[in-house]
DNA sequence: CTGAAAGCGCTAACAA
DNA sequence: TTGTTAGCGCTTTCAG
């Protein structure tokens, strides 16, 4: 690897100067230039981003962490992210917290040690106070956290009541919701909007509650569990995998969805287009959702202003064959 | 962020005492030892990796390139891979490719620049001689590549023909294949794979061959067309995502599966098993495979010798409800 | 057993 | 317009 030395003798200039053409700032005589651009390229020089990042404190690396890259939904907002950030010449470290705090933490420790200008963070046990104390600039995705820091998530409450509400308008009057698990922000948020809707159209009843983890297989066994205790005739799933679990369940009882069951889940991952039959959603606008956030942080690392602080974006009603049944009310 | 000096200063040693406690190398005294530590931990002191990597040359990084993380088949791999290097206190760099040479060239010289101390790479077009200049330690997963490298490969080829097998012994005879593209060298020997098969069971037919791109709405398409022009009763898809293609346009055309076609797929992901009927398919070690490549990395970043430099893994098949019909042969 | 000093490759004053 | 110098935080000889 030539150096920035190799580079300036063969130009027969100093290395400040090569160091001036590379990065576009002080004077430089054109014909000196030239010369310098000349021995850059037959050397096949590269600056190291170490020393550069050595010297800058900043290393054109950010750190994202999500809590599992194998869960359905993170790949696309993963992809956004390295997307945008690969435009803006940086590149992106993985990170897989399963929701752990402790490995959020060792996370944070050693991305700082590599100088990351930022890091992108899908989190809930996080407190701000904590987070503050990082001393890097932090965005906020996919679940809500606290006021000072710039978040993007899109609208969790309104898309609960959005799908309640479609599964009441297909006809249903019982509609169980699987939630997810309570600590994680979202999953409140959207039991939240169910229940309010639930509540509005005067069919509340705590016993149509089920608990979930977000995960097929128990979301499953639950419905399965609910289903023989008292009928049922919607699903409102807390998110995708478990409305494919809902599905199963149903199917294996043999019961027909959406004729005796209807189904709506929630994320509007790839999969619900894989079942059959198809799966009613709720369509969260994922990559655009890491594609901004990725956009933010690289704003706050550049010091330029965020003219909007918090992103809510909203979500789209996806009607399938999960949910297309009887007449509208 | 408290350096080096600072802790010196504070235990009343040299610089060099610390970094010798730091990386216990050297002698040192034990009171002075303690000293240090307490130092350390008073200042809370984390060493900058960026210095030590400007020093050695050596960043405790490395580079993942993957096609894309959105293909469901990879983010298990990646887990694999950070789940290992994590322990090793490496830190990984995710470069979605999309099977551009160009980006995977891109993204080598930033890697590079950055002092990685290898990378894993996932790729079909880059050349030997190519990644010989590149003068980082390289590991190929899921796709062989060439000799000289590591590599960690499922048998592509024996899977393959076990799946076609699997179709003849549950009573088919007129099996057809969804390519996956001919540029991608595992797809090339899953073919092969059933074209030796079929020959050797003597119902070779190169019109069963239909054209993929291991996309599931291309397949669905293809297979759609080919339904009309000639009976099958039997799809082999070369990726699991084709096979739900297949299932569904199977389905769309009133056939039942597996009673009609049965359908097998290839790879295990975990999307298999939320149709309705589950795919069949066979299924590679995927987050084994990335395991190992990891390891295999790893040795290699510090010297070790690898007792064995090509990994082929097995391949397992599952079978489930969408070949399971008539009686064995 | 410990300290002083040089240097990894780059950038940013400060002079010239 | 250019060169000289110091230094980013760490590691490693080389003396002591």
């Amino acid at each position: 690897m030539a150096t920035i030395r190799d580079v300036a003798k063969r130009a027969g200039v100093s290395v400040a100067t090569v160091s001036r053409v590379l990065n576009q700032n002080g004077y430089v005589n054109e014909e000196t230039e030239k010369r310098v651009r000349q021995a850059m390229k037959e050397l096949n020089y590269k600056p190291s981003e170490v020393a550069r990042a050595l010297f800058k404190k900043t290393s054109k690396t950010v750190g994202l962490i999500v809590p599992d890259i194998t869960n359905p939904f993170f790949p696309e907002l993963v992809r956004a992210v390295e997307d945008v950030m690969n435009i803006y010449d940086y590149t992106v470290i993985l990170c897989n917290s399963d929701e752990k705090v402790e490995k959020e933490r060792e996370y944070i420790e050693v991305l700082k040690q590599k100088y990351v200008d930022g890091v992108i963070l899908t989190t809930n046990q996080l407190t701000p106070d904590e987070v503050d104390e990082w001393d890097v600039p932090i965005v906020v995705l996919d679940r809500p956290f606290h006021e000072r820091y710039p978040s993007v998530v899109a609208d969790n409450y309104g898309g609960a009541r959005l799908a309640t509400r479609h599964l009441y308008e297909m006809g249903c009057r019982r509609i169980a919701h699987i939630q997810g698990p309570m600590h994680v922000v979202n999953a409140v948020e959207r039991f939240r909007g169910y229940q309010d809707e639930m509540m509005e159209l005067g069919i509340w009843e705590q016993r149509l509650v089920i608990q979930g983890n977000y995960q097929l297989k128990q979301a499953k066994e639950a419905v399965m569990a609910a289903l023989t205790d008292h009928e049922i005739d919607g699903i409102f799933a807390g998110n995708d995998a478990m409305a494919v679990g809902a599905l199963k369940a149903v199917q294996q009882c043999g019961l027909r969805v959406p004729d005796d069951i209807a189904i709506i889940g929630y994320d509007g991952i790839p999969l619900t287009e894989m079942t059959t039959p198809e799966l009613s959603t709720v369509s969260q606008p994922i990559y655009e959702m890491g594609a901004i956030a990725a956009r933010i942080l690289i704003k706050q690392i550049e010091g330029k202003p965020l003219e909007k602080i918090h992103y809510q974006l909203p979500v789209q009603l996806m009607v399938r064959q999960s949910t297309s049944r009887r007449e509208q009310t």
